[in-house]
DNA sequence: TAGGCCATCTGGTCCT
DNA sequence: AGGACCAGATGGCCTA
């Protein structure tokens, strides 16, 4: 019983943090080497920046740059090297993010939109987990879940089954908890929740990561 | 080729 | 005055 205690709610919050379908793109394989280049390419113009002016004069989108004098010109090159390091800032905070989400099994990275996405809703479900705990008097066997979802193969590992997406309102998670039941015939008064929300196929014609259309 | 994502530049606005 | 923040514009790279 306490085992499908477990899964029950390992599901309930795989699905949950994974559920968004706006977060997520459509293609499989989508944009990976294209970050990975604009990363590259990022790398390289950071290090332009501070010992390459030559590089970055050839470069279309710094020609003006170069062509500045005068007290404007200097005041508007320190401008951009300062905005030029808040948004290096706000990226490494968003790697930071990355880093704690849980793992995805193609190992693939987020957008920056998609990791917002999928931190507001792991908070959400991180939230769920604990309330639950708070309600059936588990709570060990809930941090434990929790614990686990942060292991790649604890997710790639789930059983097969498919859901629609539903736009997952995280102030409406009793209509989130009554969808799942309904789409798996669990009762409402059961106080346990769908086990077969599954993630198999995520790498297949659907969304790559969370198998939700 | 279109569309998505990204880095960078830029000017405006607000705050200290 | 100068810094932080923001949004629009631009151009590069990649995939379908």
């Amino acid at each position: 019983q306490m085992c499908s205690f477990k899964n029950n709610t390992f599901f309930y919050i795989s699905y949950v943090f994974l559920s968004n379908t706006d977060m997520m793109r459509s293609q499989p394989g989508d944009m990976r080497t294209s970050r990975d280049s604009a990363t590259l390419r990022g790398s390289v113009t950071k290090a332009g920046a501070t010992s390459e002016e030559t590089f970055l004069c050839k470069l279309p989108a710094h020609r003006t740059r170069c062509e500045r004098s005068g007290q404007r010109g200097r005041r508007r090159m320190k401008a951009n090297d300062r905005e030029r390091h808040r948004m290096h800032n706000l990226n490494s905070a968003l790697d930071a993010l990355r880093s704690i989400l849980p793992a995805l099994p193609d190992d693939a990275k987020l957008t920056k939109i998609e990791t917002l996405r999928f931190a507001h809703n792991y908070i959400w479900a991180l939230t769920e987990t604990l309330r639950m705990a708070d309600q059936h008097g588990h709570a060990a066997d809930y941090l434990q879940v929790a614990s686990d979802l942060r292991s790649p193969a604890s997710v790639s590992s789930a059983e097969s089954g498919y859901v629609t997406s539903a736009d997952f309102d995280p102030r409406n998670s009793d209509s989130l908890v009554h969808e799942m039941n309904s789409k798996t015939g669990a009762s409402a008064e059961s106080n346990t929740l769908p086990v077969s929300f599954y993630f198999t196929s995520l790498c297949g014609d659907k969304d790559r990561r969370t198998g939700l259309s």
